[in-house]
DNA sequence: AGAAAGGTTGTTTTT
DNA sequence: CAACCTTTCT
C-alpha cells in the first residue's frame, strides 16, 4: 500500500537498481557501466532517503563531477512530488570544499574574502618568484614548474615534503619556488583550485571539533563519477564519512580519464578494502547504445589489463555498423563529417542537436569550425578559450576581485594602469619597492606612495586618483546592487569607451563579451536575490564551459572527449584517430598511460546512442608543418566485425564532382524557391563567385539569411 | 607610454 | 600556425 508520499519507482527502475536504492546503510560501491543509469540511481536514492527513511535533506551530501551534472540532478529531484530539496547539498567537490572553506577560513589563516586563482594567475606568481630567485625563463619554463607544483599539490605533497630527486635537475628549483608560491598565496589571501580541497583537509586535521560538525551533519554521502577522484578528494570523503559510514559511491573504472589531474583509479579498485564491509553492486545493463556500438566499445576496452571484470549487455537492437573514414587531411575529415551529418538529417530526420564531434585536443576544433562554417552548418563549441578567461572579462573581474580583496596584488597589477591612467612601469616598481620595504601589500604600498617624496607629483596624483577610486567602490559595496556597481564601474574607469572607440571587429566582439558578462551578472543577481561580489566571483571561478552549454540548441556540438563524459548523443564522431594524437604522444610509451587513452576512446564511443563514426587522416598539419601520420593502434585492436570501412578519400572527391556546377548554371537565379536539408525552404537573394566556388545568399523562412556554397548545399528547386 | 613589428616557442586533457 | 614575449619605433 502506497501513500501519496511514497516513491513510485516500479516502472522507472529495474530490480538491480531498486535493490541499490533501498540498500541505504553502510558503505556501498556501485560499479555502473556506461549508460546503465547511474545518475538515475543516485537521484532515486536521494528521494528514497527523504521520503521513505525520513532523512532531512540537509543531512545528505551529493558530489558530482561537474556543476552541470549537479544542476540536472537538482532538477530531477525537484520534479519528484512532495520533495523539498532546498537544503540538499549537491555540487562538485570543489564547490563543496569552497563552501566549507569560506566558513572556516580563519582556521588556516585566511580571510573569507579569499580569491580563487586560475592557471594564468598562478603562472604570474611563479614567474615573479622565479625572478626573485634569479632563475631565467629561458632555462626553465614557468609552465614546467607550474605542472610540478600542481602535481605535488594533487598528491597532497607540501613544499616541506617535496622530495628532490637526484635525476631531476629542476627539482631543487621547484621545491624553493613551491615554498615561496605558497607563502605568496597566503599573504595575498588567494587560493588555487587544489587549495580548495587541501585547506579543508588541513582544517579538519587540526580542528577535530570542526570536523565533527560536518561529520554529524552529513549522515548520508553519495558520490558520482568516483573513478575520477584524486587523493585529496578521497581524503576529504574519508574524513567526513567516518562517523556515520553511510557512503555510497558510484563509478566505472573503465571511464577513469583524469589520471593526469591526480585521479587515482586505485580509489575505486580498492574501495572495498578501505571501507570494510562495503557492499558491491553491479549495473551491467546498458540502456543507451545499440549492440554494435556497445560491442565495439567492449572489444576496445577489453585490451586493458588493469580493470574490474564486467559484462555489459543491452537489449537494444543491433543497429548500424560503425563507419570508419580514412581521409587525406583534416579538411577532408571535416568535410566527411559534414556530409554524413547532412545525410543523416535528410534520411533519418535527425536534428543538428543530435550530433557531437569529439576530438582529443582543443586545437583540432579550428579546422572543423572552418569546414562547418563553409558548409553553413550551425555548431557550438564547448571548451577551448573559456569565457571567463578572456582578457576583457578578466580585466573587469580583476576590479571586482581587488574591490573585494585588496590584498590581491596580482589582480591589482592587472588594473592599476588599465585603462591607462599614467601609472607606468617606473611608478609601479617604485611602489613595489616601498611595499617590500615596509612589508605591506601593494594596495597599502600605493597609499604610502601617495605621500612619498621619491615620486614625482604627477605619479602621486595618479596613484591618489586610483586609490580613492577603489576606496569609493569598497565603501559602497554593500549599499548598491552588484549589477549597478559593475555598470557604473565600467563607465567610470572608461572600459566601455575604450572598447567602443576602437571600432575594430575584434574590439566589437570584446564589447559583446562584456555585455554578456553584464547579463550574467544580472541573472545571478536575480537568482540570488541580490548576491554579493564574492558569491558571483566564486561561482564563475568554479564554472566550466560545459555548465553553460545548452544541449537543446539546434546545432552540432564540438568538444573534447573529456568534456563528453556523462553525456549522450544520437550520433557521435570521434576524430583524429592517429598515433601521436589519439593516443597522444606523451602517453604512447607507458602501458599504464596508453590504458588511460584507451579508456578515453571508450568513453567517447559509449556516448553514441545509435550511430558512431570514427575518422583518421593521412596528413595532418602540426606545428605549422604538414606531416604524414599513422593510424591509431586502437583501430588495429578492435573487433572489425563492428566496422564498415565505407569511405576512401577518392569517394569524397567523387561527391565533389557530382555536386559541382558551372557559373553558368542558369537554374540558380534570384527569386527562385529552394529547399535545403537543414534550413528548410527559402528564396534565393543573390549569386556570387564562379566555378566550384559559387555562393548564393538564400533567405530561409525558418532561419533567415544564409550564404551557402552551391557545391555542397544540395538544394532542391521548389518552383 | 604605447603601438607595431619581429622573433620565438610550443600543444594535452580541466575542476 | 598562433600565441606570446621582446624589441623597436613613434
Amino acid at each position: 500500500m502506497k501513500t501519496k508520499n511514497k516513491l513510485y519507482w516500479d516502472k522507472e527502475l529495474n530490480p538491480e537498481q531498486r535493490e541499490i536504492v533501498s540498500y541505504t546503510d553502510g558503505p556501498i560501491l556501485v560499479l555502473a557501466g556506461a549508460g546503465s543509469g547511474k545518475t538515475r540511481v543516485i537521484t532515486y536514492k536521494i528521494a528514497y532517503l527523504i521520503l521513505e527513511k525520513n532523512i532531512l535533506p540537509e543531512r545528505i551530501l551529493t558530489l558530482t563531477f561537474t556543476n552541470k551534472a549537479a544542476n540536472e540532478m537538482k532538477e530531477r529531484i525537484a520534479s519528484f512530488k512532495n520533495l523539498k530539496c532546498d537544503n540538499l547539498w549537491i555540487g562538485t567537490f570543489h564547490s563543496m570544499s569552497c563552501r566549507i572553506l569560506r566558513r572556516e577560513a580563519k582556521f588556516v589563516g585566511y580571510k573569507n574574502t579569499f580569491n580563487i586563482y586560475d592557471e594564468n594567475d598562478q603562472l604570474k606568481i611563479i614567474k615573479e618568484v622565479m625572478g626573485r630567485f634569479g632563475y631565467s625563463e629561458k632555462n626553465i619554463l614557468p609552465k614546467t614548474i607550474y605542472r610540478k607544483i600542481d602535481y605535488a599539490k594533487n598528491h597532497l605533497v607540501s613544499p616541506e615534503n617535496y622530495v628532490v630527486s637526484d635525476w631531476d635537475r629542476y627539482d631543487n628549483i621547484v621545491k624553493s619556488v613551491y615554498s615561496e608560491y605558497e607563502k605568496f598565496m597566503k599573504s595575498h589571501n588567494a587560493v588555487d583550485f587544489n587549495d580548495l580541497l587541501i585547506k579543508p583537509i588541513e582544517i579538519f586535521n587540526t580542528n577535530p571539533s570542526i570536523l565533527k560538525k560536518y561529520q554529524n551533519k552529513f549522515k548520508y554521502i553519495l558520490v558520482d563519477e568516483f573513478q575520477d577522484t584524486n587523493l585529496a578528494q578521497y581524503q576529504l570523503l574519508k574524513l567526513i564519512s567516518q562517523k556515520h559510514n553511510n557512503i555510497c559511491i558510484v563509478g566505472d573504472d573503465d571511464q577513469s580519464i583524469y589520471g593526469w589531474r591526480g585521479a587515482e583509479i586505485s580509489n575505486i579498485m580498492n574501495f572495498d578494502k578501505e571501507f570494510k564491509g562495503a557492499k558491491i553492486f553491479k549495473l551491467e545493463r546498458n540502456y543507451r547504445s545499440t549492440k554494435n556500438i556497445l560491442g565495439f566499445a567492449q572489444s576496445l576496452v577489453n585490451n586493458n589489463k588493469n580493470r574490474r571484470d564486467k559484462n555489459l549487455w543491452t537489449p537494444n537492437e543491433e543497429g548500424e555498423k560503425i563507419s570508419l573514414g580514412s581521409l587525406t587531411d583534416e579538411k577532408g575529415e571535416s568535410n566527411w563529417i559534414a556530409q554524413n551529418i547532412k545525410k543523416e538529417i535528410f534520411k533519418k530526420k535527425k536534428r543538428l542537436g543530435d550530433f557531437a564531434v569529439l576530438y582529443r585536443t582543443n586545437a583540432q576544433s579550428r579546422v572543423l569550425e572552418e569546414g562547418f562554417y563553409n558548409e553553413s552548418i550551425p555548431y557550438t563549441i564547448v571548451g577551448g578559450v573559456r569565457f571567463y578567461e578572456r582578457k576583457e572579462i578578466k580585466d573587469i573581474l580583476a576590479y571586482l576581485k581587488v574591490i573585494s580583496n585588496p590584498d590581491d596584488d596580482i589582480n591589482l597589477k592587472r588594473i592599476i594602469n588599465y585603462p591607462a591612467r599614467g601609472i607606468g612601469k617606473t611608478t609601479i616598481s617604485k611602489i613595489e619597492e616601498i611595499s617590500k620595504e615596509k612589508g605591506v601589500n601593494l594596495y597599502q604600498g600605493i597609499k604610502l606612495g601617495i605621500e612619498s617624496k621619491n615620486l614625482p607629483d604627477r605619479s602621486r596624483e595618479n596613484l591618489k586618483l586610483f586609490y580613492y577610486l577603489i576606496e569609493k567602490y569598497r565603501s559602497i559595496i554593500r549599499k548598491i546592487s552588484l549589477n549597478e556597481l559593475v555598470r557604473t564601474l565600467i563607465e567610470e574607469v572608461g572600459i566601455s569607451t575604450l572598447l567602443r572607440k576602437e571600432g575594430t571587429e575584434e574590439s566589437l566582439g570584446r564589447w559583446e563579451n562584456v555585455q554578456e558578462l553584464l547579463s550574467s551578472i544580472s541573472d545571478y543577481s536575480k537568482q540570488k536575490n541580490n548576491g554579493s561580489i564574492d558569491g558571483f566571483l566564486e561561482k564563475i571561478s568554479l564554472f566550466s564551459d560545459l555548465d553553460v552549454w545548452d544541449n537543446k540548441q539546434d546545432a552540432v556540438t564540438f568538444m573534447t572527449v573529456h568534456n563528453a563524459k556523462g553525456l549522450e548523443f544520437s550520433s557521435v564522431f570521434i576524430t583524429g584517430l592517429e598515433e601521436g594524437l589519439f593516443p597522444l604522444y606523451n602517453y604512447m610509451n607507458d602501458e599504464k598511460e596508453v590504458e588511460e587513452e584507451r579508456r578515453l576512446f571508450y568513453v567517447g564511443a559509449t556516448r553514441a546512442i545509435d550511430k558512431l563514426y570514427l575518422s583518421y587522416v593521412v596528413k595532418r598539419m602540426r606545428f605549422g608543418e604538414i606531416k604524414n601520420t599513422k593510424c591509431s593502434r586502437f583501430l588495429d585492436e578492435i573487433d572489425r566485425r563492428f566496422i564498415v570501412n565505407e569511405i576512401e578519400p577518392i569517394k569524397v572527391r567523387k561527391r565533389k564532382l557530382k555536386n559541382k556546377i558551372n557559373a553558368k548554371d542558369e537554374r540558380y537565379r534570384a527569386g527562385r524557391s529552394v529547399a535545403h536539408e537543414i534550413f528548410g525552404i527559402g528564396r534565393i537573394i543573390e549569386i556570387e563567385g564562379t566555378g566550384e566556388f559559387v555562393k548564393i545568399l538564400v533567405d530561409f523562412e525558418a532561419v533567415g539569411r544564409k550564404k551557402l556554397l552551391v557545391k555542397y548545399a544540395n538544394l532542391k528547386f521548389m518552383d
